[in-house]
DNA sequence: ACATTTGTTATGTAGTACATAAATACTAAA
DNA sequence: TTTAGTATTTATGTACTACATAACAAATGT
């Protein structure tokens, strides 16, 4: 019982600034009242006043919502409801400096998930178009250096990613390499894959989406590799 | 040359508030002196006076970086440098009532890619205690009448990612499933895949990778068919 | 009818004042 | 001398006032 009290007693301390709830009750209130994105909010004064706090403290938990993109202001207009930019606020902490390493980890293999993923979407959404400028890109690669070798890295898969149509999944994907990348120089010098970008094109063009899938893994074996290497990351 | 007049004219307009330049300033300050978590920041009043602003505005920029877990805050300890929760803030913005439809159809398929890719991670990290747990799941489930579909459904996949023991992942699933399953809302009646939770545990059991990812694909088909009769979502 | 000026209003910024909690210094008792 | 308790200091938290500024509206002059 003892225990069961000292539970009790540590989960609801709750050293919550005002600020923070004002910044809950806002949400509630906006979702409560469903408002639409381009709907006029009430004015400061009276927000702060209805919710018996100060101008000042309300505008903190406004400047927020606006970092968020969930609200916008115009001098005289007053305040509106905006659609968030949802991966606009990931990135502002998606920082590998100041990620611990284990969720560093995370995010490497998640990126390992995304790539093997794509295979699917790929064949649903690919366009001659698509391969010609994919190839393209695999072409101009063999000719440079390895000084190179990261930007057309970047370049072939970030046109995987486009193929796909899906423009978050290529906003999340561009803001998960600098990660990716980092977690890459902590390791060794880098090794290749047995099969080669001009490969994967190959296969996207004349290959079944079972061929790809498992070219796909022959490319990334070197990742998959350091993965089993360590097996688990905690 | 009366055009590059005009885009050196547009760029620059930045109608960005007080706030919005401090948080900018004071994230480049972080990054320069390089703190470390824990490292102790100047108090506010040498802040406002170094930044040549009010102490308001910047407790404005301050409680962003705050809400975003940059920064912790004691009475008179003052403020230390913390580690963002990078899921926590985008868990804020995920809701589905306020997302656009395309990025709502974004996210259907950026699960989907997830579930697609994660049969690699699973294959190096399961272990029979995680697929006799997941044989419990999928055994119950057969019981269940119709209406327990969707908590069944959690509860398999969930345990999926949960396999893969990749924290970030799990959490970020969890995320994406409100937005998931609205999207199957605004659908018609939900169809089966011809491969069910009970036969993915069997392949997971004694079949390859390639099996399994075979088999998932299978199970996901109904939400590919979905995919292919759109074919492109702009 | 149109251009210009003036006024109104809501947000943006600055500054002051005080409350509160936490760390430190200090004092008194054992 | 150690310890318990108190006072002081200090940085954040909250409130309030004042004014600047931009945007819109109304009024005025041409």
């Amino acid at each position: 019982m003892a225990t069961n009290d000292l539970s009790k007693d540590l989960t609801p301390i709750s050293s919550n600034t005002m600020a923070d709830v004002v910044e809950v009750r806002l949400r509630e209130y906006l979702k409560k009242k469903s408002f639409r994105p381009g709907d006029a909010l009430p004015k400061e004064l009276e927000l702060a006043e209805a919710l018996g706090i100060s101008r000042n403290v309300l505008r903190e938990a406004l400047s927020r919502l606006r970092m968020l993109g969930m609200i916008e202001t115009k001098k005289k207009r007053g305040m509106i409801l905006a659609r968030p930019d949802i991966l606009g606020t990931f990135e502002r902490v998606l920082d590998p400096l100041i990620i611990d390493n284990n969720t560093l980890q995370d995010i490497f293999e998640l990126r390992l998930v995304l790539e093997m993923g794509l295979a699917d979407l790929l064949y649903i959404r690919k366009t001659d178009k698509d391969i010609e400028e994919l190839e393209n890109i695999a072409k101009k690669e063999v000719k440079q250096d390895d000084s190179f070798r990261i930007k057309s890295e970047i370049a072939f898969h970030g046109k995987l990613y486009d193929i796909t149509g899906n423009d978050t999944l290529k906003r999340f994907q561009i803001m998960l390499m600098p990660t990716f990348e980092y977690v890459l120089t902590l390791e060794k010098k880098p090794i290749r894959g047995k099969v080669s970008h001009m490969d994967l094109v190959q296969i996207l063009k004349t290959g079944t989406k079972e061929d790809f899938k498992i070219g796909m893994q022959a490319h990334l074996q070197p990742h998959f590799d350091r993965l089993n290497k360590i097996k688990t990351n905690k």
